[in-house]
DNA sequence: TAAGCTGTTGCAAACGTTTGCCGAATGGAG
DNA sequence: CTCCATTCGGCAAACGTTTGCAACAGCTTA
């Protein structure tokens, strides 16, 4: 059916290891002969069989891309990137859903693994005990989590969420609530510690909502709760949660910035689109893609072991505006008035 | 290194044939044998090895699935209901990203054909020879693509329009702009035609610009060029242009849609969160994904070769309003008014 | 002239499965 | 007790590659 190897060998009256060679080892082939073998394979539209290759070699050039929900705007970017990033080092990539749910992501590990060279488990739920486990079967690099000893990319979302906390601080709010995410979540840990202990300090308020899924629908159902606590002001687990908020505000006649500022985090690509345009952390995503693709491929398959930190960085917008203990509150119904078109 | 079928036949003092039939062919094997089987496989930790399993039966258990632009929301859906879909099939699925290059879209094929049973290709920008010679490789089945003899899931973006235009023209919009998408796009020229054909119908004008990217750039860059036809009324290739062209208006002070109404396709996620809220044509990404799974899946080899054609349905929210020859003409500043908030 | 390189090629085993074929064991019918 | 059918399991070839080893030619070097 499909041509391989043998029938280059014989249209070109060599061997099939030469033909084998001129593929994946060119210097070791006359280059003569090296042509001629290309001209035959190209004429004849031979194309190397990855799976039979990755059988005696071991290298599958394959790598595995695992994410809660690739529907969560937060995650194509990054796919997109290291997508691209692999396929320029010549990798193929499996993206594989597991709609935040723990256990299908250990299955997805384990169906995978004999098919690539490694797996990227972007934001697990897993517990780190799973995720020692399946080391074992496959390389594995996380990103956002750290887990010690295991190859990381984590966005410093702890630092984004301290920023956004004082940003909300010099505002003159004194009293937070921070809408958590999924449980299971480093990401959401890492917020929740950083969010609190920067409140805490300050002397501030932080009443922590959740855990939810992260998604609008949870955003908006926590509009009556965020009200119920008194505060003036929300950072959320990521934008989809602040804009389903927003949006379940808005719908209730509650003024953001005016009666309560939101912040987000992860600057999807519509957080500078919704009204009032949102106020949130920039993740540097594609940039974690590509880092989390080199970490992979780059030991051989030994085990580099290192974490790669990458910046975020608080983008203001207008979901946020001045709360009651600010020095400028006076000002409050002006600005809002102004922010608000 | 790892276990394989021998470790099993070994441990459980079989022949590997006894293991292989365990697995793929259970009813051949006694219930006790398998039992016993099952119990040192499951304890040994052993995975059947899908490349090897591939190189003999010649399924590989894999598909391809080739879009345009992974980060252009309206992809993601479909990916992620595909995936999933195949995976309940027992299939993982390779996703690759062309970046709107038909070149690459054809070695990405090429690249792929020995590791899948086949290949979902979305909106493809190549020209029908190439997609022709291509599924001579591999069997192929396009989304939102129509070639005579190729399976096909298409979503019916020319009946959309049709709805758009007669929308616009029921509202009293007499000149229309049409904002062409990529070339290369059926979908593109369904929609200029289906569009063009109802405007002229009615006596209406219908002026295209294009054609352009589909980003939101590319919706704002043509701003200007939309206004200066003079026309009332704009439908978008997609939500994205209609969006970058209803931010490009609004910072010109350009009322939409008091001065012109806007249309977009596809009713992205955040189509409905903009403002004005977008009126768009819907498209049923997820359940064509998953139709175009089932299309791949179903023929074990042969040639399947139906099309299938999913319903769009407009969705009116604000981005629209009445024109200028609109019966109601006189409630014009009212209802913009209305509106706007 | 013998010995030793170097560069090029062929040979054959190996990777982890599946599967057609054959033989052994079992059991029921005659 | 013999014969046949049925069920089960082993044997070995095959899938399309890669790769260590050996063979050989044409050199150079001593």
């Amino acid at each position: 059916m499909a041509v391989t190897i043998r029938d280059v060998a014989k249209a070109s009256g060599v061997h099939i290891s030469t033909v084998s060679r001129t593929f994946s080892a060119p210097h070791l082939v006359n280059p003569e002969t090296r042509s001629r073998v290309l001209a035959t394979a190209e004429q004849l539209g031979y194309r190397p069989n990855r799976a039979a290759r990755a059988l005696i070699t071991g290298r599958t050039h394959n790598i595995g891309l695992i994410v809660a929900d690739i529907a969560n705007p937060f995650f194509p970017p990054l796919i997109k990137a290291a997508e691209t990033h692999a396929r320029r080092r010549d990798y193929h990539v499996f993206v594989a859903d597991t709609d935040e749910d723990p256990s299908v992501e250990a299955d997805l590990v384990q169906a995978l693994a004999k098919q690539v060279d490694g797996i990227l488990l972007c934001s697990p739920r897993m517990s780190d005990d799973q995720i020692e486990q399946l080391r074992r079967e496959v390389p594995l690099v996380v990103v956002n989590r750290m887990i010690t000893g295991l190859p990381a990319v984590v966005m410093d979302v702890g630092q984004g969420a301290r920023e956004a906390v004082r940003h909300l601080l010099g505002l003159g709010h004194r009293h937070l609530v921070y809408l958590a995410g999924p449980r299971g979540s480093w990401t959401n840990r890492e917020i929740r510690r950083a969010a609190g202990a920067t409140a805490r300090a300050a002397g501030a308020d932080l009443t922590v909502l959740g855990p939810h899924q992260p998604v609008e629908e949870a955003g908006a159902a926590s509009a009556e709760a965020v009200l119920g606590t008194g505060a003036t002001a929300v950072l959320a687990y990521n934008d989809l949660m602040a804009i389903g908020l927003l949006q379940a505000l808005q719908d209730r006649g509650v003024a953001v910035p005016g009666r309560i500022s939101v912040v987000g985090i992860d600057d999807i690509a519509y957080a500078g689109l919704v009204r009032p345009r949102l106020t949130t952390v920039a993740n540097p995503t594609a940039a974690a893609g590509r880092a989390a693709v080199d970490m992979l491929l780059q030991h051989g398959d030994g085990g580099a072991t290192g974490q790669v930190t990458l910046q975020t960085t608080l983008i203001i917008r207008n979901s946020t505006g001045p709360g009651p203990h600010s020095p400028a509150a006076a000002l409050t119904a002006e600005v809002a008035a102004h922010v608000k078109e």
